[in-house]
DNA sequence: ATTATCTATAGATCTATAGATAATGC
DNA sequence: ATTATCTATAGATCTATAGATAATGC
C-alpha cells in the first residue's frame, strides 16, 4: 500500500559518523535562524536525510545535541576568520566589511553566533555558556591585536567597545530587517570601526564640555 | 473530593480589562526573560492568577497576545527613560549608567526590549517588527539629540553607534553572565558613552596611518 | 440577561523508546 | 553478529474549544 522509496541507507561506522556531523552541521545551522527552542528532532533528521527515530544512537538528548550544536555554531564563525583577513591590506577593515556587511545581516544560519544566540545562550547555560565565553575571549584578542600599534595602550578597551557596535550593530539591523536605516547602521558602525574612532586616544584640546548644556 | 479555593473571581467589565492589563504585563516581562516562543498559555495565565480557559475571551489566539506583549516590551522602557534622565546633570551619563548597569543585565525582565527582543523580533515579524522599529526610532531621536551641541553635526551617526555598542554590551554581558569579564564589558562601554568616545570628531593630528603595520 | 472565568477535553506536536529491518564486518 | 537506521507509538505538553458556573448590571 504504502511505497517507501528508501534510498541510500548506509550502515557503516564511517557513515555513522558523516551523520552525526552532518546533524550537528544542521542543527548548528538552524538554531542560529531560529534559536535553541524551536527546531525540533523531526526536522534536524529529517533535513540530514535521516527519521527521526535514528536519533538517539546519536545523541542521549535533544539537549545534548542543542549543546554540541552551539559549540559548533560558534566556532563555525571562527573557522571562517583567516580566509576574510588573511592577506588583507587592513586586516580591521576586511572583518568589519564581512561583520557588517549585508549578507552577513540576511544570512544568520551561516553567521556569527555571538549574535544569533546572544540572547538564548543564558537560558541554555552549561557547557554551552562556556564556548560563548570561549567565542568572545578569541573575538577579544583578535581585535586587541588588530587594534594596538595605535599611540597608547588602550586596545583592550578598544577591543571591548569595537566588539559590542559590531554585534549590536548586527543584531539590530536584523531585527529592522533589509531596510535603509538597518543599511545606514551597518555602514556607519562599519566606517567607524574601519576608521578606528571607536574610544580613540583623548583629544588634546582642553576644550571638553565638563558641564554640557 | 477536590476541594478548590476560589478567591477573588470578579465579572465587572473593569476586572476583565485590569485581568487583560495583567495578562500583558506579565507576557511582556517572561518574553524579555525567555524569548517569545517559551511561555505557555497556561503559565502566563497562572501568573495572571487566572486559568488558561479564560485566555481566548482576551485574546483571539496566543500569537495575538505575544504581539501585543511584545510593544508593551518596547514602549515599557521608553517609559522608564524620563525617570532616568530629567533632572540630572548630565542626561547622556545618566542613560548609559542606568542601561549599561548590572542591575539592568541581570534583569531583563524589567529590562530594554531591543536588546532582550533582538533575535526573536525577525522572526516573529508583523506588528511586533513594526513596534521594534518605532522604538529604535525613539532610542536614535534621543540619543542625536544628547550627542548635538558638539563641534560638527555628525549626531546622527554617533547616535547610531551608541546605541550599537551599548545594545551589544547588554547582549554580551548577559550571555557571559556576572563575570568580571561581563562587568568589564559595560564598564567599558559606559565610560566611552559617557567620554562621548564613540566616532569623535576626527583629530586634526595629519599623522593619521594609511598603511597599517 | 449578560459575561468573565472555570473545568474538562479534543487535537496537534514533540521528545523519547521499543522493536524491526537491512546493511556492514568478522 | 553487530549496528545504523527505520517504523510505530507511548507519554507529555501545548493551543484552542465547549459547556458550566457565578458574578455583574439592566
Amino acid at each position: 500500500m504504502i511505497a517507501i522509496i528508501q534510498f541510500a541507507m548506509r550502515h557503516s561506522k564511517q557513515d555513522k559518523a558523516a551523520s552525526h556531523e552532518r546533524i550537528v552541521a544542521i542543527a548548528a545551522a538552524r538554531i542560529r535562524e531560529s534559536g535553541t527552542e524551536q527546531p525540533g528532532v523531526a526536522e534536524i533528521m529529517r533535513a540530514a536525510g535521516l527519521t527521526h527515530g535514528g536519533f538517539y544512537k546519536h545523541f542521549g538528548s535533544r539537549d545534548e545535541l542543542i549543546a554540541e550544536a552551539v559549540e559548533r555554531a560558534l566556532t563555525d564563525s571562527q573557522s571562517r576568520m583567516p580566509g576574510i583577513t588573511t592577506g588583507a591590506e587592513d586586516p580591521l577593515a576586511a572583518f568589519a566589511d564581512a561583520y557588517l556587511s549585508a549578507t552577513h545581516r540576511d544570512d544568520p544560519a551561516t553567521g556569527c553566533g555571538v549574535v544569533a544566540l546572544g540572547t538564548d545562550i543564558a537560558r541554555v547555560g552549561g557547557p554551552a555558556q562556556d564556548a560563548y565565553r570561549a567565542q568572545v575571549e578569541r573575538y577579544l584578542a583578535y581585535l586587541e591585536r588588530l587594534l594596538a600599534g595605535d599611540d597608547d595602550d588602550d586596545a583592550r578597551r578598544r577591543a571591548i567597545v569595537t566588539l559590542s557596535a559590531m554585534v549590536g550593530a548586527v543584531m539590530i539591523s536584523r531585527a529592522l530587517g533589509p531596510t535603509p536605516r538597518s543599511d545606514e547602521i551597518l555602514r556607519d558602525v562599519r566606517e567607524a570601526v574601519r576608521e578606528r574612532r571607536l574610544l580613540p586616544t583623548r583629544r588634546p584640546t582642553p576644550t571638553q564640555a565638563d558641564t554640557p548644556a
